[in-house]
DNA sequence: ATTTTAATCGCAACATTGTTGCGATAATAT
DNA sequence: ATATTATCGCAACAATGTTGCGATTAAAAT
């Protein structure tokens, strides 16, 4: 029974992903983590954030890979079906909890996950653009 | 007005894919071309396929990158549009070219491409998994 | 409060993937 | 046949992620 346990450098990550508002690489955690703790360790907690539903990974167009805070926890079976923006400007990903696609698949498909991105440039950025 | 050239790596490449129904990653492409070509040249050559529309790249949720043929060349505007399939048995990844998401998105947003990637069981792997 | 257990960590070493610069090569137009 | 320049090979580098293992340390057990 694998019980996970809080650190110091768990704390910090936890409290990195409470401030920002957007998707966060691991590169940018560790930035801002400084040498609390080693490169490693930070791969590591965010695997473990995975596994726990308390973060979920983003894959970009582009191949970048960020993670983001979970939110509805309510839900028994932890999905994560919302789409992400990515703008192409700031290069910030964003959820976009609301957005869900529908489509249809062939049956004799069994889709477990999904990954719904699309890219482009995100209101700040059409903003500024004009 | 850079003219693009046929060459016999270029030629090698396009060979494979056209004997592949399911996408490629570099690292399986430069096992079949062998030492036909540098490892170098093959990132380049996908580079300007993909800049041709002879070719799409699709990234996958666990961040691995992988190439396919463009269909529907006889479309102006050539959008890449369709959902992708990612097997987690066999690993291997093929276009659902008409599978195609619709969504809402909020009207501040301005969407250039998108990613719709599914993934889970093939239907080789859903049989042979009974 | 002290001991025990094992989850987590730091570090080094490695693997994979992708990029860049530059002189050499070769495809194409003239 | 010659000129032009897209493409290539090679070396060197950068970014990202993984693994093994002995040392720490959070948390449970006593
Ligand atoms: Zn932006
Ligand atoms: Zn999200
Ligand atoms: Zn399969
Ligand atoms: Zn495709």
């Amino acid at each position: 029974m694998k019980t996970t346990r809080n650190t110091a450098a768990k704390t910090a990550v936890l409290e990195i992903f409470g401030n920002s508002k957007t998707a966060l690489s691991h590169a940018e955690i560790q930035k801002q983590i400084g040498d609390l703790c080693d490169r490693v360790t930070i791969y590591r907690i965010l695997e473990r954030l995975v596994n726990d539903d308390i973060i979920h990974k983003i894959v970009n167009l582009d191949g970048t890979v960020k993670y983001a805070k979970c939110h509805h926890h309510a839900q028994r079976v932890h999905i994560h079906n919302h789409a992400h923006f990515s703008c192409e400007k700031c290069l910030e990903i964003t959820c976009l909890e609301n957005v869900k696609p529908s489509y249809i698949i062939p049956h004799n498909y069994k889709v477990n996950d999904i990954n719904f991105t699309l890219s482009g440039l995100c209101p700040n950025c059409l903003n500024s653009n004009i």
